[in-house]
DNA sequence: GACAGATTCACATTTACGGGTGAATGCAGG
DNA sequence: CCTGCATTCACCCGTAAATGTGAATCTGTC
C-alpha cells in the first residue's frame, strides 16, 4: 500500500483521515498541521502520495503548496477540501491534482479515489508501453511475442531482433506475422500506435 | 456547458442528478433505466458526457456497457455508483472511466468530478504527440512537413498520405527524406520515438 | 498419449521504404 | 531583383518489410 502524508490544519478531520486510511491498509508517513512545515515533512518523509487540504493555516495555502510539491518534489497529491467557488477550482485545476475529495468524505470516497487516481496516474504518465498483462486484456500474446513487441516498439529492425535474441531472422518474422494477424496489423508503426492506447 | 446522459434505473436518483446537473447549467439530453437502451440514447442525443450506474437492469451491467461505449461511441463517462468491492473496481478500472461518484453525493460532488474530470481529459488526450512549436524547439520544421509527420505518426503509408495530401507519391518521399535529414534518423519508428519523447 | 499452443526455422514472392540525384515552381524578404 | 526556403515532382536502385506456405520441436494439459 502506499506512504501517505496528510495536510490539514483541523485536527478532527486530520485524525479521522488517519484512521480511514490505515483502516485501507496505507501508512500515514505524517500529518502536518501548517504549510510552512510541508517541505521538510516531504524530504525527511517521503511520502508516496500527499492528502492537501485548500485552507490550510500558515504563510501559503493548499493551492501554493501544491505548486511548490510539483516543482520541487513531483509527488502526486489529492485535494482533501469542502466547498470551492468557480474561481478556486480553476485554480485547482492549474495545479494538475491526481484527484480531489469533497469534504465529507466517507471511507469509500477516499478509497476510490485514491485507487483510480493512481491508477489513471499510472497509465497516464507518458512513455508507459502497455504490460504483457495489459494487452493480453484485448489480444492473446505470448511472452516471446511480448519481447518481440518491445524489440519493435524501440525500434529495431529483424536483422537486429535476431541477433539480440539469438534466434533466425525467419523465426523472427514468423513471430511478427503471428503478432499482426493477432493485432490486426500490417506494419510495425500500426502496432506500436494500436498498443500505446491500451 | 454539457449536454449529458443518464443510465440509471433508480428513479428517484436518477430524477436528483437531473436537478443537480441543471442546477449546474449542464442539460440532461437523457435518462435511461436499462442498458439495453443507452446504446440508441447516445446515436440518436449524442451526448458529450455519461453517468453511468453500474448496478442497472438490463442485459448487461454498467461495466460492459462501459466496454462497448469506449469501443463503439468513445464517448468519456463518469460513474455514478454506490459500494464497490474489490474485483469491480479492478474491473472499474478497466474500462477507464474519466470519474467516479460515490453515492449518496453531493451537489458539490457532482460539480467537482465532472469539471475536474473533463479538464483531465483535455489535458491528457491531445498532448501526447508534441505541436509543431514544440518540435521547433529542437528541428526546423514546415508546417507542410508538420503534417506529414502525423500521417506517418498515424501509421499511414506512403501512397496513403499522398492521396489523403493530394500530392505526388514522389512529392510525400521528398518530405518524408528531408524530415529524416533534419532530425537525424532513419525511419519511421525512429522518427515517432525521437519526436514522442521532446 | 493425444492435443493445443508456443517456438523455432526455411524459402519464395511482392510490396514498401530509404537513399541518391536532379529539377521546376512559387513566395517572402532584404 | 535576387536569394533562400518551401513545396512540388520524377526516376532509379538496393534493401527491408510484409505476406504466403509449410513444417519440425517442445511444452503443458486433459
Amino acid at each position: 500500500m502506499k506512504r501517505i502524508l496528510i495536510v490539514e490544519d483541523e485536527v478532527i478531520i486530520a485524525i479521522d483521515l488517519q484512521n480511514k486510511l490505515e483502516k485501507l491498509g496505507h501508512t500515514v508517513v505524517g500529518i502536518v498541521h501548517s504549510s510552512d512545515k510541508v517541505t521538510d515533512k516531504i524530504v525527511s518523509h517521503n511520502p508516496d502520495l500527499i492528502l492537501l487540504d485548500i485552507n490550510i493555516v500558515g504563510s501559503r495555502n493548499g493551492i501554493e503548496m501544491a505548486h511548490i510539491i510539483n516543482e520541487k518534489h513531483q509527488i502526486p497529491f489529492i485535494y482533501v477540501t469542502s466547498y470551492t467557488d468557480k474561481h478556486t477550482l480553476e485554480e485547482v485545476k492549474k495545479t494538475s491534482p491526481i484527484g480531489y475529495i469533497v469534504k465529507p468524505f466517507t471511507l469509500e470516497d477516499i478509497r476510490v479515489e485514491i485507487e483510480l487516481s493512481l491508477y489513471r496516474l499510472s497509465r497516464n504518465s507518458n512513455n508507459t508501453f502497455p504490460s504483457i498483462e495489459r494487452i493480453n486484456d484485448t489480444y492473446k500474446i505470448s511472452g516471446r511475442e511480448y519481447e518481440i513487441i518491445c524489440d519493435i516498439k524501440d525500434g529495431l529492425k529483424v536483422d537486429q531482433i535476431a541477433s539480440k535474441r539469438f534466434i533466425s531472422e525467419n523465426t523472427v518474422k514468423s513471430h511478427i506475422k503471428r503478432i499482426y494477424t493477432r493485432c490486426g496489423v500490417h506494419n510495425k508503426l500500426e502496432l506500436v500506435n494500436k498498443l500505446l492506447v491500451l
